[in-house]
DNA sequence: GGGCAAACGCAACCCATGTCGCATTACGAT
DNA sequence: ATCGTAATGCGACATGGGTTGCGTTTGCCC
């Protein structure tokens, strides 16, 4: 549940009849400029004319071809969720469930890798097309990790209709809500927590549906 | 864990000498032109100019006293935070633990109603001060919810060093999740399952401290 | 009821954000 | 090489959010 700020290299433009040229380059330079912005000023002080300036892109062809701030954060978005990361494999529900977990914790430990993340959540709440982004980009990382929950239940760890999808996402969640919701700090100890709360849930039948 | 929009009412205008006057009158006329807003146009679409016309305060007031949104949107949650609600006691810590999951599920059920938590969520993301705001709603809504606990600590339903704060933000942080992150739609079957997880959790020991 | 200070209204103003028309560059294909 | 077109650069301009100085009103106290 990492890796977001991490950028899948070079993908051709979509949309576009010039792949591998300036407007690839237009794109990427834009794209660093942007995670350099929020790393450095948070989203409230993102402004498209930081990004304009430390990509060498001109303010008008940002407006143009993303449309905004939102835009470019959508855009972003969707490079994140274009990585090839894949949930932890430890050997068991446990041990994978406390891994996934902990990589939400290490994925927010300072404030510069924190960055990015937390402003993707904060555009979502601006525009619809940021929204519909996070949504993807959610929907596809949690689907990532039902793997975690197949496996289980090939090793007959959990019930063989287990709810996956609910199952990952209540591991998450403890922490998810403390990050962006209470502003609570987290730490391994509740990443541990939430890794057995699930387990408990798990093997009492909690998520087995019906 | 609802009726964040609903204001307890009046109360002598904070830092001011003039308690029962037009500042209080102003402070009222301003708090409800902001929900409204929000409730019209959501929090991206709220403006100074449209809280100054909807609540007959000149601009300049608003500029003055509450320092912009970011304030507006603080002193608003603040004044939700004052009211008198309670967590449910229906008997047993299932009863109540449900109870709680479906007021969450409740109090988001309509666009209008999820206008403004919505909106605080948003407004915490773009200023400390209403992220201040918010962690104190939160952290004294959760604190009342403890309750729920202590009765079940009690009656016998659960191990004395249960750890109340994580349990009760253990119910309703699936429902959050959804809401302002991954943008899921929620439900009531969802709010029996999220209670149904904390609830066996609690019962194999999972919340309980060391 | 008179006087004082706080709070507010008002209009003008400043500045950043976003837009527009046109010139220029770079890509891709012939 | 050359040409057509998409993409970008550029500066001027419009728009609206936010600020400032000053005059006016309101509430409180004597």
């Amino acid at each position: 549940m990492t890796n977001e700020g991490v950028h899948a290299d070079e993908r051709p433009a979509p949309g576009t009849r010039r792949p591998g040229g300036r407007t690839a380059r237009t794109r990427a330079a834009v794209r660093d400029a942007v995670l350099s912005g929020l790393s450095d000023h948070g989203y409230p002080g993102l402004t498209i004319e930081y990004v304009a300036e430390h990509s060498g892109v001109h303010k008008t062809t940002l407006y143009r071809r993303w449309g905004g701030l939102e835009g470019l954060m959508a855009d972003a978005l969707d490079l994140a969720g274009e990585d090839a990361w894949t949930p932890p494999d430890t050997g068991s529900l446990e041990g994978d469930l406390r891994a996934l977990a902990h990589e939400v914790v290490d994925a927010f430990a300072d404030e510069s890798k924190a960055a990015a993340p937390t402003a993707f959540v904060a555009a979502s709440f601006q525009s619809p097309r940021a929204a519909d982004a996070l949504r993807a980009f959610y929907a596809e990382r949690f689907s990532r990790c039902e793997a975690v929950v197949t496996r289980a239940v090939e090793r007959g760890e959990a019930d063989r209709d287990t709810d996956a999808a609910a199952l990952v996402r209540a591991v998450s969640a403890p922490l998810m809500l403390r990050l962006f919701v209470t502003r609570e700090p987290i730490d391994a100890a509740l990443a541990d927590q939430s890794a057995a709360v699930a387990l408990a849930a798990t093997r009492a039948g909690a998520f087995t549906r019906r």
